[in-house]
DNA sequence: ACAAAAGTGTTCGATATACACCCATGT
DNA sequence: ACATGGGTGTATATCGAACACTTTTGT
């Protein structure tokens, strides 16, 4: 039996929250996007392999993930019977990724808005985006998807991303607050026209996540 | 690689969560207890393996199953490479088991009190048991540890045992009705020397779970 | 009559939501 | 001076926790 790992990358690109799709090259779905992932090798534990998936198609190596789910339906990949364990990732909108891998076409979709994907891939991205909302209720996960310094609004635009809704900008903060998690850096991010924004960095804590 | 679950079955016997153990009779961890599971068959999906394994321990089938974490650190298993689908089971308290199974010696631990097991299996029990902690209290899982028709100190009985604390009896109810989920049956128990109690089943919801 | 478990409301603090105006900066 | 996003507080509704007495039955 086969035992592969696939892994959800997700990202803040253009204010929304985008997911990284390779392009398949061969059948089958030979053309249709699909979540990267691999077999997992002899000596590595389920998320080494996904890390190193993760830095195979992006370059980016110490970032948040997290099991998903495991997949294993009999017929989901048509080539024999395979047992994919789904993670999901996030990458910080900072990060420069390599553009496109060298083996395969890849490219960044907005998680909403995405081509129908190979094999069982659209019911693991769905899987991931669940868990991805409820997370971000009661844990700190949306932090990972910011540069190390950050604003707050720049941080609640995340969280709008992905709840795909307006929050109130007072309510926001004052539970950032509660959270006591940020740590005001002192400086400010001078964007332009208008009135600078304080920067915040997170702090770290044992404890959520 | 080789697939196999493992399933957690939970059931509540004299008032307190207990777990279906199995005594290895070969090596590795001969004469140790585990946690029942098994290979994946070619044509089963991981949910049907983990059913089976299920009906195999306890000859039981109809019952709450749920996917819960896969494990497959290499060196798990000193004979190979083995990743493990972990489920968890609820078995209603009601249910008339199997004693013991013809193949292997089989008993229930309660939940906190149990020997140290076999592989990496003291990890998955406790993961099972934090995740049955948290749905708890979100979800109706509690409903399937009882039997169809039951009384409310018996429902509050079985938070009481999962959660390790003593409820409160008019709060516990109120939340109850807040749910509702409770159908009451018209119906009484007389079990003594004392007042009756209203039997309720619970209602079928599509939420919740 | 009494022993034993069933059943029942109210108060209080904490938490979540709704809502509008002034501030600092660059041009 | 004005346009732009940054920053701040209060009032109300909702939810969870604490807490004690009366009712129904069998003996």
């Amino acid at each position: 039996m086969l035992v592969t790992v696939d892994v959800v990358i997700f990202t803040i690109r253009d204010g929304t929250l985008q997911v990284l799709l390779v392009r398949r090259k061969y059948p089958p779905f030979k053309e249709r996007w699909a979540i990267p992932g691999g077999f997992v090798h002899d000596r590595e534990t389920l998320e080494e392999a996904a890390l190193r998936e993760l830095r195979e198609e992006t370059g980016v190596s110490d970032l948040y993930i997290e099991q998903l789910y495991s997949f294993g339906d009999p017929g989901r990949d048509p080539r024999g019977r395979v047992v994919t364990i789904a993670y999901f990732a996030l990458v910080s909108s900072a990060r420069e990724l390599k553009a496109s891998t060298d083996a395969s076409e890849a490219a960044w979709f907005p998680a909403g808005k995405r081509p129908p994907l190979a094999f069982d891939h659209d019911q693991i991205l769905d899987a991931a985006l669940s868990r991805l909302r409820n997370k971000l209720e009661y844990t700190t996960v949306g932090f990972q998807l910011l540069p190390r310094a950050f604003t707050l609004t720049e941080l609640q635009r995340v969280y709008e991303a992905i709840l795909a809704k307006r929050l109130d900008k007072r309510n926001f903060r004052r539970k950032m607050e509660i959270l006591k998690v940020l740590k005001p850096l002192g400086d400010v991010r001078r964007s332009g026209l208008k009135r600078p924004a304080r920067l915040y960095v997170m702090r770290r804590t044992k404890f959520e996540l």
